[in-house]
DNA sequence: CGATCGCTTGAGTAGGATCAACAAGAGTGG
DNA sequence: CCACTCTTGTTGATCCTACTCAAGCGATCG
């Protein structure tokens, strides 16, 4: 981990983000203030569960995951986040870490304080209803896992992960690279990663090839049937 | 479904709730105005997932059950919100409902328009910061159960729950009463009924003693051990 | 050129879902 | 009060999914 200054290209990053894009440029602004930039190689530790964080995380590249530990030491991804996304907000209110996160691969990180953060969220409505949109988009986002992890097998999580990166036209075929290793996709879709090599000598019977990173998808009715 | 006055006791359950116990006494007063009471019978819908809302939800005494359902019609319970709980907060800024919501017993009902709450969050800090510290909470429930799902098997799911009913201190013995019907409980914890029943039987052997409603536990450190 | 890494494939196993039968209450109505 | 039914939960048997462990394969790198 070291530190580093932030660049124009970082801005835009903060700019274009789901978070950040709602507000106004001032307000941004005086929020990158004091942010504090810092990279991470593969596999290092951001923090541990139930570490007390007093800080906001913001994914400016890269790519961090976040997990439970079991007893038995086992892992469980509860969340990943790519470039543009704020994580570790819930800290902010819960006081505590309720995961441990990990850099899945290089990664650079702005951090706020928190505290400073509240305080802003307490004055400034803008502010307070950002958190809010985003508190509720990250809701949805954890209802949606533990509701594919009811309902559908592995090979349905990995077609649905596709179709979920098809663009919305009428087109049957397409294809895309994978943001990441497909141990991380693995993960995510809480599967081993044997699991997720298997779902995909299944759906190759459906028309999807993969080559390396790179998914085709040659007859998208066959995935929706899954 | 059938409307109805609001009580005094109903009253004091807001004022105590989570969510109204830490706005300043007129403000609740002031939501309370227009809130519309109704109740459902057990097995009554309140709405639909993909319904788009214009109400949160809270719940005066009974039991919601929040689920999503699969394209086999296969439902998996996404929350359960008794007593002083609040529902469908996040079809506020989503507009349409992520689950659909069912009375898991007799239930009274509060709703609220979404508008004018949204309103509220916007004009009074507040309110914004009990909406989002509801919010965190809600978002770590949710956390909890996918990642109990993801690393834990039926049995520690089911141990697990029992403890995080149990008194704080160092009772090795303690007793208390099922909330709800066990296939409710079932379908919280993400399991079949038949699992549940047969985690209750494993259970057993560790000094659960289960008679319909009432869970006895007589080696809480066996408990641990799962 | 070995060595490591990321992924795939195979074989065996465990956990839980499903289906079906059954037991124990809780109402219901005569 | 008793028979009847409906509901709720338990238990048994079977099957299926995905995990685990182990081996193999190809690519990349020193």
């Amino acid at each position: 981990m070291k530190t580093l200054q932030m660049t124009s290209s970082d801005r835009t990053t903060f700019l274009t983000s789901r978070f950040f894009g709602r507000l106004p440029c001032s307000t941004v602004d005086a929020i990158l203030e004091d942010a504090r930039l810092s990279t991470f190689k593969e596999h290092d530790i951001l923090f541990h569960q139930g570490d007390s964080i007093v800080d906001v995380f913001f994914v400016l590249s890269g790519l961090i995951r976040l997990y439970r530990v079991g007893k038995d030491g086992r892992q469980a991804d509860v969340a990943v986040f790519s470039k543009g996304e704020m994580f570790a907000d819930n800290t902010m209110y819960l006081g505590r870490a309720t995961a441990s996160a990990e850099a899945a691969e290089a990664s650079v990180i702005a951090r706020f304080d928190s505290a400073k953060l509240r305080q802003l969220a307490a004055a400034d409505p803008d502010v307070a209803q950002a958190f809010i949109e985003h508190l509720c988009h990250r809701g949805k986002m954890t209802e949606d896992l533990l509701a594919q992890d009811r309902l559908l097998t592995a090979t349905q999580r990995v077609a649905s992960y596709i179709l979920s990166h098809c663009p919305n036209g009428t087109a049957t075929s397409f294809s895309f690279r994978l943001p990441f290793q497909k141990s991380v996709l693995a993960g995510k879709l809480g599967l081993a990663p044997e699991a997720l090599s298997r779902a995909f000598s299944t759906l190759r019977r459906s028309g999807v090839i993969v080559k390396g990173r790179i998914i085709e998808i040659h007859d998208r009715l066959a995935l929706e049937r899954f």
